[in-house]
DNA sequence: TTGTATGCAAAGCGTTTGCAGTGAT
DNA sequence: ATCACTGCAAACGCTTTGCATACAA
């Protein structure tokens, strides 16, 4: 099983504290502020290692370079800002999309991502 | 502007006969039926500047690299096979989303993907 | 003839992997 | 003392770019 390392730790904390979608990029600057030697590849591993255990999810958006979140939230969407970038849960879902489809399509999932301005930025 | 090259006709009627977001790859792929010689710098230039042309639009889905589709009007969202991996359009939207955004966020656009087998697959 | 377009190969960028050394158990 | 974890650097897959040549105008 996981290790309890310095490094993982320092990744975990970065991740939960965030609580929104980062890029193993974001992580990695993160987590180096309390663990300035943390390197990129160490990042990536322990990022894909927690997705399999089940405590983080990889969020995948249009255009995106895939990112993680903690996973603690059942079906939800995301939020895109226009101005920071930055990607927020979004808690709600129209649902019903089965009839979008052209017929004799079989629809099993659905995503939606959300584009604009995220609360700090529209003000 | 642009001059026609046997290299763009054969990439301009690949993505027309599609009718369907297609990768660079793929593109190449079709295109070089026709034209064996063709290079994939070639198609990634040639999308690039029939998109800023306004006659290709990039389509971008989670979790996939970039997709070019004939710009054709309207707004619409996509369909993509589990089984064969195709992507295809979907010309209905169920709008009025930007309720689902939390309070205070400004909801400008949206993309749908739909997740699913499509009418060859589902058979 | 002129200058854009092409093909090739090299460079970029984000991600993964091999390896030898480090450290949690 | 193990053996998983780490950092580094090389390898990877996709995309872009530099360059000399080809070719549409």
């Amino acid at each position: 099983m996981q290790r309890s390392t310095k490094q993982r730790v320092a990744i975990q904390q970065a991740m939960t504290q965030a609580d929104r979608p980062l890029a193993p990029q974001d992580v990695l600057e993160l987590a180096q502020v309390t663990l300035p030697g943390l390197g990129i590849a160490t990042v990536y591993r322990a990022l894909k290692a927690m997705a399999d255990e089940g405590l983080l999810r990889e969020v995948h958006l249009p255009g995106r370079n895939p990112m993680y979140e903690v996973a603690h939230h059942g079906h939800h969407h995301h939020f895109q800002c226009a101005v920071c970038e930055k990607v927020f849960d979004v808690h709600a879902c129209p649902g019903n999309l089965a009839s979008l489809a052209p017929a004799g399509f079989v629809v099993e999932s659905h995503e939606i991502t959300l584009y604009g301005r995220c609360r700090e930025c529209a003000a």
